[in-house]
DNA sequence: AGGCTTAATGACCAAAAAGTCAGTTACGAA
DNA sequence: TTCGTAACTGACTTTTTGGTCATTAAGCCT
């Protein structure tokens, strides 16, 4: 091997550049490749030679775009994240109906956002390794976790003022509103291969838990 | 820089020596310490030089008792999680009281495990890189989840055998009961320090919610 | 006290991957 | 057509860390 920073002879038919110049395209594609490099291997454990590989790039173009890892991952999220919660923000506002169906209407959604999406990947990476990186964790709260919860306590203070749900700790804590689809995105990234249990039956049994409860309504006091 | 190979010149108070043999010792202390670390800095993330610091061993030592990395986590799995299952699963049968009794009593054991202890630490190592180690995500399956799923199945079906428990999606997935529970571990460990939400509040909204639901009985059909 | 076994050590090795930069080339302007 | 700029490349450097092994010494046995 004598070789020795020669570029390699190209030599074949000029139909196509091999390269593209396209500052306006290339972040957008990298933060694609990113998540999708993200979702499979974590944060940690993503090479950026793979997401450059992905992206059809080199290695070196990334950090003409990015700062570093962090700062793709950064990007990932104020792009995928932000438009998701504003739209279910949207209908709650002025929803006609009553809380049973506003929720059968939300929650859906809510799955849907948590576990289709690049949404859950974030969430992934958030949970397993957000403690090494607290500048992620901080945003992602800010942008993401805050504004959910907002949007839960603005239906419950609703709910409330209409009569339609319970004082109670529950009523006092929106957050575990949202449990189940939290524990339904967790399930198909980690055990689904284990034991594979189809997102629609945690969405029915979540439903179902949120607005009937467990137990019969009478029964033991 | 020219020590090579030179063992450090002891020359010091020779009260205590600086090694000791402890065969027998060796395994538990490297397990607690490398939970330690995996609880701060997840499985990839945790270097085997922190851990046998904290154990107050050399690296190599590790390398005595354990097979690699991947082992240590393993044996910490089995040493921990398999006792706190049948602990809870032991007062399940032979229960005399009601079903809302006996949710009043394994929830809070539940959250007490899972929220205290090392078990939550494995539970974020499974979500954040259990895709990249499946063997690790295969084996907390079978002696984990699954003895879970069986307990939180062994509750429905007593309680539905007394008439105590709806009918409904909510029961056909009974895993769903403990969706509160892992969220409030999720947030002890992600957002504690965005935004501290006492566990004790998501025990009390939990319980509230699996026994008495969100809306009020009658409310709207 | 001397010898022997083996637990324990930590310098070293090799692999992997983040990040750099001198050189290459697309492409718009002159 | 030529030229200049800067987007792009990928070999190289650096850093990090999992895993190895020759050497040391604790502690038992005789």
């Amino acid at each position: 091997m004598t070789k020795k920073s020669v570029t390699k002879p190209p030599a074949e038919t000029e139909t196509a550049p091999r390269r593209r110049r396209r500052k306006e395209a290339r972040p957008a594609e990298i933060i694609a490749a990113g998540m999708q490099e993200f979702a499979l291997r974590g944060f940690a454990g993503t090479r950026l030679e793979d997401v450059a590989r992905r992206a059809g790039i080199a290695k070196g173009t990334i950090y003409l775009y990015f700062e570093d890892k962090e700062s793709l991952f950064m990007a990932a999220v104020r792009e995928r994240v932000g438009p998701a919660i504003l739209e279910v923000a949207s209908f709650v506002d002025g929803f006609p109906g009553t809380t049973r169906e506003l929720l059968q209407l939300v929650i859906p959604v809510l799955h849907q956002r948590l576990v289709q999406s690049d949404l859950h990947t974030i969430l992934r990476i958030m949970i397993g390794e957000g403690s090494t990186f607290p500048g992620l964790t901080a945003l992602y709260y800010r942008e993401t976790v805050l504004r959910g919860r907002e949007l839960l306590e603005r239906i419950v203070a609703r709910g409330r003022a209409r009569g339609e749900i319970r004082d109670g700790a529950a009523a006092d804590l929106p957050l575990v509103i949202m449990a189940p689809a939290i524990m339904s995105a967790i399930w198909q990234m980690t055990f689904m291969r284990e034991a594979p249990i189809p997102p629609e039956r945690f969405l029915a049994a979540h439903l179902d838990l949120i607005t009937e409860g467990l137990l019969v309504p009478e029964a033991g006091r």
